[in-house]
DNA sequence: CGGGAACCTGTGAATTACCTGAGAAACGCA
DNA sequence: TGCGTTTCTCAGGTAATTCACAGGTTCCCG
């Protein structure tokens, strides 16, 4: 089941991206991150979708391989699984920090062990989500951290926007011409798949992968009920921007064209 | 004019991209701490926390580090552990005066440590917190004396101010309104952080991360409680200020959209 | 025009996240 | 020491959210 969900991130990963804002550093070459986690179905499908961001991908399968291959590929982010077979999340962020000690790092934790090993890991400014996540949501995070490190061109702000429709990453505001709009964290997450994708179909399939879990094993028409609750709420009364592709997918698009 | 001002003043702040107000120093670099402390896992903390703040961090195990760190580094400002394990804070601070004779220090100090000792210290400007803290008081305090250490005539922005709501970092006082309110010190500091960040959604794990103490071990929910206070004084009866995001988190913003 | 595939959406149940009252414990201060 | 204040746990209540299911609609094709 994890080996289709590759297959569809993979797809999408040789399509060009067109029109998309990626994240640079400041001297234009592309962002480093290194993903280090003990089950190779998670750093190949991390790093898939982080290559898609435009970003160069590393991966380690051991605190050891992490040190060390953070050593000389010197990332502006790391994901650290904080459970490792030779050693504990914690000791690897210590040695990391040594030889890079402002580079943020996103945590992935089991959602159960949350709250006592987490204490004061988001304090400098790190971030953690717990498994099973959502690679929308690892990206977004990532992207949150890259930009408030520094290590990105500042320019980038937290804003998206596609015709009258704005999306504030930082508030998780949306608006349409103006009129605030309140959205469930499934649906912010899905809009914002879809405007980080404008004008491109995206199928239920890519969308399924990206916005919803990765263990998620439900029905594939969740899709569809979350699109029909957005549309309920974004294009309600207005000129649509979100449109079907019957037999493809959805897009999303300024209303005017 | 504005030049003036900047030759005058020792610290003075801006605005980042992302709308926090950071401290500089008058030729626009970044503002310098030393962190002594003889606790790796406490000096990590303390250098993450701080450099997220913008600051330059360096950081030393003892005494003698820590004089010989301060000897080229020329901090702005000094965080020393009063327990170290080659000399006496006190011993530390002498030294560290002969190259640095106006930096200001912030002591870390156990709780139960006699406090006579420290209140004499403090008398020149300097301040100290107990340990465990939370990074929010850090934070405060260092600004504090950082600004503070500069000017005589400085500016006083020691004042948050959020739509009508406002919070004065010195004296401590909260007002909405005109009204004024009283807060316990942890009411405080959560109202704080939410205000030095507003517009931003910020998770429990971050509040809980920065305004509760770094041992703090119990349930993530005293966050929900005291979100439940703040509102009971701030938003009684007026147009909301705090909002929660279902899954997300919470957001301070101006009453007025 | 009929039939099937793809898509849309109303209903409702289960779950989750959040809110808050009550009271115990710890703290601070005279 | 004793009293008021503050912090925090616990537990019940409530409302929002997620999702399955199923019947309806639209579109495409012959």
């Amino acid at each position: 089941m994890l080996s289709e969900r590759l297959a569809n991130v993979w797809a999408m990963t040789t399509t060009s991206p067109q029109g998309r804002t990626e994240l640079l550093r400041p001297d234009g070459s592309p962002v480093r991150v290194l993903v280090v986690d003990d089950e190779q179905s998670i750093t190949e499908l991390l790093s898939m979708a982080l290559r898609y961001e435009g970003w160069q991908i590393r991966s380690a399968g051991d605190g050891t391989g992490a040190v060390q291959t953070a050593r000389d590929f010197r990332p502006d982010a790391v994901v650290l699984d904080m459970m490792l077979p030779d050693m504990d999340g914690l000791a690897v962020l210590g040695r990391l920090r040594r030889d890079l000690p402002d580079v943020p790092v996103l945590f992935l934790t089991a959602k159960d062990a949350v709250e006592d090993r987490i204490a004061g890991l988001t304090a400098g400014g790190d971030d953690y989500v717990t498994k099973p996540f959502s690679l929308e949501e690892v990206v977004a995070r990532l992207r949150g951290l890259i930009r408030r490190s520094g290590a990105a061109d500042r320019r980038s702000d937290s804003t998206l926007v596609v015709g009258d429709l704005t999306l504030d990453e930082d508030s998780h505001e949306v608006s349409r011409a103006g009129d605030n709009i309140h959205l469930t964290a499934t649906e912010f997450e899905l809009l914002r798949f879809l405007m980080r994708n404008p004008r491109r179909v995206l199928s239920k399939a890519q969308i399924l992968d990206r916005v919803w879990s990765y263990d998620f094993g439900g029905q594939a028409n969740v899709v569809e009920l979350y699109i029909s609750y957005l549309r309920r709420k974004i294009d309600a009364g207005r000129e649509p921007m979100i449109h079907t592709r019957r037999g493809a997918g959805y897009l999303i698009k300024p209303a005017a064209s």
